[in-house]
DNA sequence: GCAGCAACATTCCGAGTAGTATGTTAATAC
DNA sequence: GTATTAACATACTACTCGGAATGTTGCTGC
């Protein structure tokens, strides 16, 4: 039993960490990261800041966790179709395609992150948590990586054709990202007119680089 | 000789103020929003903060010269192309790589601004300073008409083509703007490189809506 | 040559906030 | 049943930073 015993607890730590990193998301896109305050996290919970700071060692803890698993959602979302064995050009749609429906549903998660590494970066943080930020750029290279490959591919493929792999990656990237910015959930739509503004978005963007 | 001393002592004024509004975008840039504090600001003018709050009121104040001016620069880029007779698919590319230029050359304003109007609406502003920040948003809205308008002509004309007005325009501005997040500055870079950047870029966009 | 103002610099204060130190309680281990 | 610890709550502190109040200086109009 004291491995069944453990297993629960540890998942009711989990359970309430993450409950912690969604109040966080939610606070810091609501009120930007700096004005949103430990205690607002908290109170979103109803609950003080003793929980947050008995789950977390710090403010920027947080923001590390909350970038993290915005990271985490992406690449579960397009790790999938990585695998299907269909053209280049095909894959890349859905790759965006996935890519938007993801900024839509964990929108708290993606609007904190923004613009909010380099600034990070640049603070008197120590030397840690430099270690955790440059590991979670890396990690986003490495995920905006994933679209330059089949975006090369396809070009080497004769599927796609760009005049600059690297400025047409950025303009995927920045197009689908942007999101973000004018995207609001509407209780009123449905899952499928998601998908929908996803497909299309996605079809819109990628158009100019089929060949 | 009155007007004239009082001309030169006004654009004096608008001179320091000008100073002001540069060393706070640039703070913006590199500090955020909030980091960016008014000492930090006074500091990279050689000053103090009585210089700063001589001539704004607030931080805020100052923030919103710095949107203010950001809009200014994206106006005067574009709209002398509005008034050329040409097709409109020549046209929105012409404005598309203006608009791209404008964000490499005034780079820190164009940072500072990025999420930080929904932000800054949400917080408990003034009366008077969300007059200011609707004005500001309708400025934005009305520059993104802009492209929206050419775009519109250009499928009514049948040299565009979109699914979707509204989503081909959130496709362009995201692009486009996506270039404060991965464009710096490099020295060795000359003019005619960042009008290929640009250029580059305004075609990988558009090239999926021309008819 | 002096009153007055513009353009700052200096000094100070209070509100807000990250982080800490110290309870408190309930579950678990033994 | 009792020692221990996890999981919080409560109370407090130290410090930052926006903004105001006040001081200083040089120019200018008369």
């Amino acid at each position: 039993m004291q491995a069944q015993t453990t297993k629960i607890m540890s998942d009711k730590k989990e359970d309430s960490r993450q409950q912690i990193i969604d109040a966080a998301a939610y606070c810091f896109m609501h009120k930007g990261l700096e004005k949103a305050t430990m205690d607002d996290i908290a109170d979103h919970l109803g609950a003080t800041k003793g929980r947050v700071y008995h789950h977390f060692r710090s403010k920027n803890a947080i923001y590390f966790a909350v970038h993290r698993q915005a990271m985490q959602f992406c690449f579960d979302a397009v790790n999938p179709i990585l695998d299907l064995v269909i053209p280049c050009d095909k894959k890349l749609e859905a790759m965006a395609a996935a890519h938007a429906r993801v900024m839509m549903d964990t929108l708290p998660y993606q609007r904190s992150i923004r613009l909010g590494v380099e600034i990070y970066l640049r603070g008197s943080t120590t030397e840690s948590e430099r270690a955790v930020l440059t590991e979670l750029i890396t990690q986003r290279n490495d995920y905006e990586d994933l679209y330059r490959d089949v975006l090369r591919k396809g070009v080497g493929k004769g599927t796609l054709e760009v005049p600059s792999i690297e400025i047409a990656g950025r303009v995927i990237m920045g197009a689908l990202n942007g999101l973000v910015d004018w995207y609001r959930v509407r209780p009123e739509q449905t899952d499928a007119d998601r998908d929908a503004i996803a497909q299309t978005l996605a079809r819109t963007v990628l158009r100019g680089m089929v060949a």
